[in-house]
DNA sequence: AGGTCATGCAGCCTA
DNA sequence: AGGCTGCATGACCTG
């Protein structure tokens, strides 16, 4: 399992390669982690035959803990998911690709100083049915044409479905292939 | 400096 | 007592 998790950065160095090289090859590297790592952020697989990136969330222990509730990144919450007026927030069903399972979570917001934090609740068993750990990553997309979301847990290749409209869950089985690597 | 977010934790609830 | 809810705190990041 943990052969599938990303591996540490390869830090090893050249001894032959003059010093300054060595400098610039490693300042190029990081920046170009950088700026991917940026992309991911902000769309990594995008628009999709009709799915757009909502936004990503790499897992916490706290995401993962007995709490089930999952921190979600504000500035994509408040943009790309249903705002919420109310603080307790919305119910959502979401569909499991592989079980037919549909999950009920609730999405709703903390007040936080002057701001908020944005929290996907009821998270724990669907943690727990796919093992999900710190470091594991869930993605959501939404599907335009039919005003709904996708949802992915990507270490397990889960893919999971979420809709506001719960007649409307058939429509991405083709997004696996594109996870599988 | 101000914002975000991972986690701490008080107080309520339930048994 | 122990768990849960709802927020508070503080480390860390960003501009």
């Amino acid at each position: 399992m943990d052969a599938m998790r990303p591996s540490a950065e390869n830090s090893e160095m050249d001894i032959d390669e003059p010093q300054f090289l060595h400098r610039i090859k490693m300042a190029d590297a990081k920046r170009a982690n950088a700026s991917a790592m940026a992309a991911d952020r902000t769309d990594p697989f995008q628009n999709v035959d009709g799915l757009k990136f909502v936004l990503q969330k790499e897992l916490r222990n706290s995401d993962v803990g007995s709490l089930g509730r999952i921190v979600l990144p504000k500035r994509e919450a408040e943009t790309r998911l249903p705002s919420l007026v109310a603080r307790g927030g919305i119910s959502l069903m979401m569909e499991d690709i592989h079980t037919k399972q549909v999950w009920a979570f609730k999405y709703r917001f903390w007040p936080n100083n002057k701001s908020r934090m944005y929290i996907l609740e009821n998270a724990g068993d669907f943690i727990k049915k796919h093992g999900l750990r710190p470091g594991d990553i869930i993605m959501i997309y939404k599907n335009e044409e039919k005003d709904s979301f996708v949802l992915l847990g990507l270490q397990k290749f889960l893919l999971i479905s979420y809709n506001i409209y719960p007649e409307a869950l058939n429509y991405h089985i083709l997004l696996i292939n594109l996870f599988v690597f």
